[in-house]
DNA sequence: AACTATTTTAAACATCCGTTTAAAATAGCG
DNA sequence: CGCTATTTTAAACGGATGTTTAAAATAGTT
């Protein structure tokens, strides 16, 4: 295998289970069997590793994910949310296959990119991937119409949150539900019941937000 | 202000704005206007100042989150989902008479200690505040009691996710929206837009999960 | 085989980190 | 006041970090 594959081998999991600013490029390297100067001499800094630790699995999965939601939203039948959502099971579990553990990887490293680093991880997905976010807001606006833009712009965050936070911890929770409740669980079945929830979340019944003040 | 309460107040600060291990000990205490070793003097360690921070904010807003979810509790009338989320927004929004900010500077750092450091505060706040999860499940329970022990240890998850998420990156937020959909919002108005999305995402109908492997 | 371009390596660099030390300053009190 | 206890201060410590350097090794090409 290549240095810079190797590299990005070892990178994403200490990434993904230590932060980006928790984990050092000499835990990286001597990880990955490689010299230290290998990462800048192929990335160029460790701000660009992460980039390309996030592209890799991007650009494997925002075409899967276009087309699924592109597939919705062309249907004849008006989609359900959950139908929607459900959109995203398919080229998520996918990433398992890419490599081992992917989908885990990924989610804990986008929930990573999230509070680390001062946000620029979220700069760069939305400037790198726009279409990404408009695909899901427009099948969104298709299986709800009546939510307004901007309601959709919240609850599509709060959604983000929801499932972001939950795959960045989910080999804790995971471990506390089996202790707890005597129930194998996998990722699979943590997306399997993220969804119900975040449909339902999506699809609440528009309240009136009465405003506190007007400045 | 003592030196104890300077060195809180820029610690929090900043812990919310940069995280845990993204703030170092001399911008704390240049910020405070205090000596560098002040914060060893006084608390010991970085990591005694960090449960020092969330200390001084669970203090505030355990009890009153309490009371106000066994005042739900022993209701004559079963309470809503939406009410039982509601409880939460009174303690909470308590914070800011507490401390500028205070609101969102904790849920930030909600946010903070679940990813950042290995999850230890996560350890601290389950084992030293556990009296708020209980009695939050509780609440949750008399609301909507078929939902099974299990069901309601992960969505309760999942809105912590959302919460803590949300808030961790509400600034940003707020100033994408209010560009986008000229609406201006503060942090009370995001807390009563997610209090419907949570609630229907708790109150979603209970789906049955087909096992994909029995091991 | 000879030469060039690419990659790998060990070492050093400057900088930042949390913590400790010991002296100086201040506060509290009989 | 004089003495003690507490707090503040400047300086240094050992260690870790990302990055750079320049020489050594390897690969590729004519």
């Amino acid at each position: 295998m290549s240095t810079k594959n190797k590299i990005l081998d070892a990178a994403d999991v200490l990434f993904a289970n230590k932060g980006f600013n928790g984990t050092s490029l000499r835990e990286i390297t001597s990880q990955a069997n490689v010299n230290l100067a290998a990462v800048n001499y192929h990335f160029g800094s460790k701000k660009e590793l992460i980039k390309a630790v996030m592209s890799r699995y991007m650009d494997e999965l925002s075409p899967r994910l276009e087309s699924a939601l592109s597939l919705i939203c062309q249907a004849e039948l008006k989609p359900t949310l959950h139908e929607v959502f459900s959109a995203f099971i398919g080229p998520l579990l996918h990433l398992n296959e890419f490599k081992e553990n992917g989908t885990s990887t990924f989610l804990q490293l986008l929930g990573r990119g999230y509070t680390d680093s001062q946000g620029f991880l979220r700069w760069f997905l939305t400037t790198q991937y726009p279409d990404v976010f408009t695909n899901f807001t427009k099948a969104v606006n298709i299986a709800y119409p009546e939510l307004s833009a901007e309601e959709i712009f919240w609850r599509l965050h709060f959604t983000m949150g929801t499932i972001v936070f939950t795959m960045s911890s989910s080999e804790a929770l995971i471990d506390i539900a089996q202790n707890d409740f005597d129930n194998k669980l996998d990722i699979a079945g943590v997306i399997e019941r993220v969804i119900p929830y975040v449909a339902a979340g999506v699809g609440a019944p528009i309240t009136k937000i009465e405003p506190l003040s007007l400045v």
